[in-house]
DNA sequence: ATAGAAATTTGAAGTTAACTTAATTTACAG
DNA sequence: CTGTAAATTAAGTTAACTTCAAATTTCTAT
């Protein structure tokens, strides 16, 4: 079975999904602070890191950062507070795989567990946790918000890259276009779902070879979309 | 459709929202107070709780608490007042799925009770080993909601999956064509039983070996079909 | 502040895919 | 055999997606 390491700060939370996730049968580890969970990081043999964000000594950002930089690519979800929501962004930038605001729902919590392991066990998994990644003819840069086709560099806005982002984070699933209305545009704002289909259709055109015979990025008619990779 | 208690003394509030929920489509019970609300959920069968926090006799903290600690995990939407302390333990603490600060948009709650409702549909918890599903030739994966047939990525509609879903669920019965129009086409539409042919058709093209002579899917004349498992 | 540029959003027309129906052929049960 | 039900095919209908252009909003630099 899995072996969790929890690094979290506060007691409550702490000690709530330990019990919860041992309950679930996973085998958890805890770290009070950031410190103490980048050592047992780097001692231990996790098959999945929850990090929250916000800690005394070391933030989840910095570890995340620094795992990544020593070429650990241990799974990573990172508990952020509500209102940080601009570092959603910098979260998969620095390598995370998945992020869940707080408060959240354990029965969420526990299927985007469920979803980064198996993802991790797929041994068609490449690193992705670069930073740089290739899809069709785009090549984009995560952390520099650059991009390139064919060499030659590209605009991107800020939303494509992070709706290019959310599908690679869920390569090989299809998403609804709710879905990604709700994780990137969030519940305040609520744009029609033509506004997803005109996104995707920026991708397509920058993704695809042949963006009217998409091979990559396919539609999943009454369903959503799903990016192959 | 969906059925919501909505827990909430004001009576305003609760009028509107429940005029609101109704014409959306809810099927919506309501409870003036915490101690009844509590009672409610005991005895009835919520898809949706929305809680207010701030009651006379039980708060909504309490009732969740109490709800939580009887193992009923029907999801739960907070409804907090402005600067009311609701710190990012409570999530996990307390078991709510969601809350939403008065005073909110109608959307925005729709827009939180519609994704707190999809969360919850999916068959994402229970047994470990999840969502795929070997059936003849055919790998479904319902959560990702992708099918491979020898290994090879194959197109399946909506509808597909889910009749293949309903037929897995009640595998080794006959279910009628008439069960299959009430339970994946609603009571609203109302097709020939000739489009459930067509589709077991399509399912046993993918599915079986040899579609002409079937031995997954089988018909029971003048009756229906089964699914053998 | 304000103008101009860029990005986002929407609506509508056009297109495609999925669904439904009807018609024909085949299989089954009495 | 015969009548009825199911399988199959093809054509019609509906619903969903794509695309484009125009309108709006947001951003940037003056």
């Amino acid at each position: 079975m899995s072996k969790i390491l929890i690094v979290e700060d506060e007691p409550n939370i702490r000690m709530g999904l330990t019990d919860n996730l041992q309950f679930e049968g996973y085998e958890v580890d805890i770290a009070e602070d950031g410190e103490m969970g980048l050592k047992m990081i780097l001692d231990g043999n996790y098959n999945l890191i929850i990090l929250d964000v916000m800690m005394p000594k070391l933030s989840g950002f910095d570890v995340c950062r620094t795992v990544r930089g020593k070429n650990i690519d241990t799974p990573i979800i990172l508990l952020t507070a509500k209102g940080e929501e601009i570092d959603k962004v910098l979260g998969l930038e620095l390598g995370a795989d998945d992020y869940i605001t707080k408060p959240f729902s354990l029965r969420e919590l526990l299927a985007r567990i469920k979803a980064v392991l198996r993802r991790s066990n797929t041994p068609t998994q490449g690193t992705g946790t670069g930073y740089e990644v290739t899809i069709g003819k785009l090549c984009v840069n995560f952390q520099s918000y650059s991009a390139k086709i064919d060499g030659q560099n590209t605009k991107m806005s800020h939303k494509e890259f992070e709706i290019l982002k959310f599908l690679l984070a869920h390569k090989n699933e299809t998403v609804s276009r709710n879905e990604l209305l709700e994780k990137i545009w969030g519940y305040e704002e609520q744009p029609t779902t033509r506004t997803v289909d005109n996104f995707i259709l920026k991708l397509r055109q920058k993704i695809e070879e042949n963006p009217n015979h998409p091979v990559i990025i396919l539609t999943a008619h009454g369903i959503g979309y799903k990016l192959l990779a």
